[in-house]
DNA sequence: GGGGAGTCTGACCGATCGGCCAGCTTTGAC
DNA sequence: GTCAAAGCTGGCCGATCGGTCAGACTCCCC
């Protein structure tokens, strides 16, 4: 069984990452789950950060890769390289993206916020134009969600359009997401 | 000064949430925030908790609202309403959205990450179309770039697409968004 | 002045966390 | 068989957290 402990250790704390998040998951979860000690864990990682490290390193050289390759290109092409080079990567690290995503996953189930989750499914079940929606128009529904909270959000930093402007970007944005 | 102590603690407690999460943020360091005593916020509020949820609680509801507006409608008009209205509470409610998104943006700052951050940002600039492009543009990237990684995480679980439909879908509706 | 309600505080508590360490057991080369 | 390295563990530590509590202070009504 305990074959490979240091790949055994990311397997199980990539998974508990994934549903209780980073800071939601202790170490002894962890070596409960690998069935060790906690103690065993700092004997293959120097701490709690080096797992997390480990298990994002790839998604950081992939990243870093995208980067290099976009450096030297302009224009439709670049545009083209990052959409595909984007899009890839998430889907290849899907499993680190959620772990990213996952502190926010469990904000949304915090009790402050209710039942805030099945309004969200709705919202998605409108934007999609149906309950009975195509796959690909679900998608573009969970695009716009996504989408417009963190271009949003990011929008406060660099405050060079007004609040209208603002506003009628985002939405003209997610109705051509939608292909509407 | 200590004319509202309730309202002065919630300003500054959603001031830090915003900046370092509310996981990140300690009872401690509200009330150096407001000067006064941790007892003292705990004397204004039943706990940590009921302070998030009073700054969540108008979202929640104005969610409730917008949810109830589209429980009537349907096909096109349930679209665009359902678009506006989400942009409207996303803008409105700008600083509580930032507050559920930073749990998440302080992972990107996490050593384990590097410096992701400026490679995101040229991301960002490559999918806009270049650097100096027109606000607008750099709204559709932003929004490019949360859309993607939300569908695409959010996708692993109602798997009835395959990886390349996925995929597709993914990059069509980027592309859609950006406009191209 | 008396006294009750509202406000605030320092000291303290139990729980949990990440991390450290001395020492035990297992393994494998010789 | 020997022995050193590798692997692993229970127990412990300091720090931090959210939360409690008895008491002190202020203000205002009588």
């Amino acid at each position: 069984m305990a074959r490979d402990r240091r790949g055994q250790i990311l397997d199980v704390a990539a998974g508990l990452f994934v549903v209780t998040g980073f800071k939601g998951t202790s170490l002894q979860d962890i070596a409960n789950g690998v069935g060790c000690s906690k103690a065993s864990l700092l004997y293959h990682f120097s701490g709690k950060d080096a797992i997390l490290t480990e298990l994002l390193g790839p998604v950081t050289a992939e990243l870093a890769e995208l980067d290099a390759r976009l450096a030297g290109l302009d224009g439709e092409e670049a545009v083209r390289i990052a959409v595909e080079g984007y899009v890839d990567l998430v889907l290849r690290f899907r499993r680190e993206v959620k772990i990213l995503l996952d502190d926010l996953e469990q904000m949304f189930r915090h009790p402050a916020l209710g039942d805030v989750h099945q309004m969200v499914d709705r919202l998605v079940d409108a934007l999609a134009g149906g309950r009975s929606a195509d796959p690909a128009a679900r998608i573009a529904a969970a695009m716009v969600l996504g989408g417009v909270a963190v271009a949003g959000a990011r929008a406060g930093e660099t405050a060079d359009l007004t609040d209208e402007e603002l506003r009628a970007a985002l939405v003209r944005g997610a109705l051509r997401t939608l292909d509407h």
